[in-house]
DNA sequence: GTCTATACAACGATAGAC
DNA sequence: GTCTATCGTTGTATAGAC
């Protein structure tokens, strides 16, 4: 009996070889992202629109976060790893934490993809929208709510403009000392003012 | 004698009306200044190209430097201007003129200025290249001239990175609460990080 | 007649050749 | 070290608009 209702069911179990799911989460994923945003697209539109289970996105990007990362921004890094080790150590050295695990992530891709993603994100509004939404639910609410101090969605913004404007002047304009320092050299001079908009006196 | 000689020149005094010649100049200058670098670009090739006189750069734009803020960044301001108010006044509020007259300036314009201005730069790496140029030469040059401490060059690139990211954040992709925040917000906020960056200790 | 956009000449600085 | 070429800039006389 049960083997009868299984007839116009999709097959269980592992696909042929040769069907790249992840690569067509991936593509169904950026459309999916840039026309409703990332809290607007739904892990089942996205695994829908691919063809196959919504578990698939758990288990090739460890969640809709990891997904957008790969899919949009293209991030060479996984951020919920990224995040979770930031987060690991006294707040006090927060910042020194901050800008080193960052300076060495796109180090090591050459910065041609931080460059990427800023050229993505100012060129595209859909993508700019995505990614806010991406920060202030993903990532900047874990932060925060560990930080105990007042005003923090303008600290979030705050550290935000010290990172962006790092990334573009090392990376996609190249200023020179800064884009060729070495990572202490850089995590020694920013590091202060990243712990003073985290915990420091604003006013 | 003299007057004889004259016959195969041009002109002098005014020329036609309908010749506009400031149009002329921002035409050639956008074209020699991305092909040749701000360096490489002379004023006379591009008052040549213009089929003009030289002379009518510093008339219509106060110099090279005025040509090319208005012709490849078509900034809304005199970047001399702007420079001369900043370096007067003492060193230990330079941080906090400088981002006072960083926003108040953009907020004028809309936003959408600076956003074009990031948008042409990330784009296309020739204006890039003569940003880096026109900045080194021609405003960094002046400004750490004034400022007596050491690594004056790290100083400026860091100053860079708080001034782009803090444009990027408020008038781009618009991260709130800071998009919003008004000028006298924002100036106690980043001021005394911009300070540390002229002034305070790096290491 | 007045105003101003214009062309030309010349100056000080700078960089490269020899 | 000297000479030369070229740069950005400034001063000035003039032609045309108003």
């Amino acid at each position: 009996m049960a083997r009868v209702e299984q007839v116009n069911q999709k097959r269980r179990g592992r696909r042929a070889a040769g069907e790249d799911t992840r690569a067509a989460l991936v593509a169904a994923a950026r459309e999916v992202f840039v026309e409703k945003g990332y809290d607007g697209a739904t892990v089942r539109a996205i695994a829908a629109k691919a063809g196959v289970d919504a578990a698939m996105v758990n288990h090739w990007f460890g969640g809709k976060e990891g997904l957008f990362a790969q899919s949009v921004l293209q991030l060479p890094f996984d951020p919920a790893e990224v995040l979770k080790r930031l987060l690991d150590g006294p707040l006090e050295q927060a910042g020194e934490r901050i800008i080193r695990t960052f300076v060495t992530v796109w180090d090591a891709t050459g910065g041609g993809t931080f460059a990427a993603l800023i050229r993505s994100v100012t060129s595209q509004p859909e993508v700019a929208g995505a990614l806010k939404q991406f920060l202030v639910n993903a990532i900047f609410r874990n932060v925060l709510a560990q930080i105990g101090v007042e005003q923090r969605e303008l600290r979030a913004t705050l550290c935000a403009t010290q990172m962006v404007g790092l990334g573009i002047v090392r990376y996609v304009v190249r200023f020179e000392p800064l884009a060729s320092a070495d990572v202490e050299t850089v995590v020694k001079a920013i590091a202060p003012n990243l712990q003073r908009y985290l915990t420091g006196e604003l006013g």
